[in-house]
DNA sequence: ACGTTTTTTGCAACTAAGTTGCAATATAAA
DNA sequence: TTTATATTGCAACTTAGTTGCAAAAAACGT
């Protein structure tokens, strides 16, 4: 069995040859992918309903984490797989959308800030995302 | 000239009557607004682009901002009318949505908490969405 | 290995959000 | 009031995402 296959074993997901392969993309990226990344990756020989279903379950189950930018398109990462699984989904960070490339990474190392909000309200979660310019895009200009 | 004439004119906005009205819908709302619940509250007199239409050029004039929930569909909420117009947009806060009624809520006493970002990323913007229950929500719990 | 149960996939059809082009109309300015 | 410019309605389109159902593929017990 290869880590792959494990890795999907232990989120309770099984075995398939589309999410053997969409894993393995979202392994190799380096930034969160949209459905029609996915799509382009795959080159066509899956059902893009069948793409839907599989980020689905690995949103459900733990494996991926799910983005919603201002443009209101999703994108999805990889989990970090000791915090999240299919029980609980530990994987709080802030993510960071390059205004140049439209990429969105995300940023593992830094710290969610506390914030005390008004009489009345009740926390649950605070989602961040930082607009900016990336290492790459830095560069190039 | 009413007061809502005012602040189309401050803005540089044609006054027309979609306008007025949408203007006013804003000015009554309590939370922020999605196309549908201006269509729906306009009673469809009026063309959904013309909404759509209308919303982008209240975006673009600094009269509304713009808040996307993981859901992926816009909601608009009015500036404040001192801090932004045509040429700058200097209106930033913290929104809350409620996880129970579903309402996105500007929260304009809490402060942007400062971010130190990793190694070559260059910060723009800081957009933070806190999820949990509203005052409202939370009573009737 | 074999048949059975349960999941997963493909297909088609559908919904909801948002955009674009163009002609008709309304607003503002001279 | 005339003219120039901006706005609106309509129709058509795009893109993201969902649902139902039958066929195919895994997993399970023997
Ligand atoms: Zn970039
Ligand atoms: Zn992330
Ligand atoms: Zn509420
Ligand atoms: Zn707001």
């Amino acid at each position: 069995m290869t880590l792959l296959e494990q890795t999907l074993h232990q989120h309770q997901i099984r075995v398939t040859a589309v999410r053997r392969l969409i894993l393995s993309i979202f392994s190799r990226a380096g930034f969160a992918l949209s459905h029609a990344d996915i799509e382009r990756q795959l080159g066509h020989d899956y059902d893009r309903v069948t793409i839907y279903r599989t980020l689905r379950t690995f949103l459900e189950k733990g494996l991926i984490h799910k983005v919603t930018d201002d443009a209101g398109v999703a994108r999805y990462a990889l989990c970090d797989l000791q915090k999240c699984n299919v029980e609980s989904h530990a994987d709080e960070h802030v993510h960071f959308k390059c205004v140049h490339c439209g990429h969105i990474f995300c940023l593992n190392s830094v710290d969610l800030p506390p914030l005390h909000l008004p009489e009345g309200y009740v926390w649950y979660a605070t989602t961040i995302i930082v607009d900016g310019l990336c290492k790459t895009c830095k560069e190039g200009l």
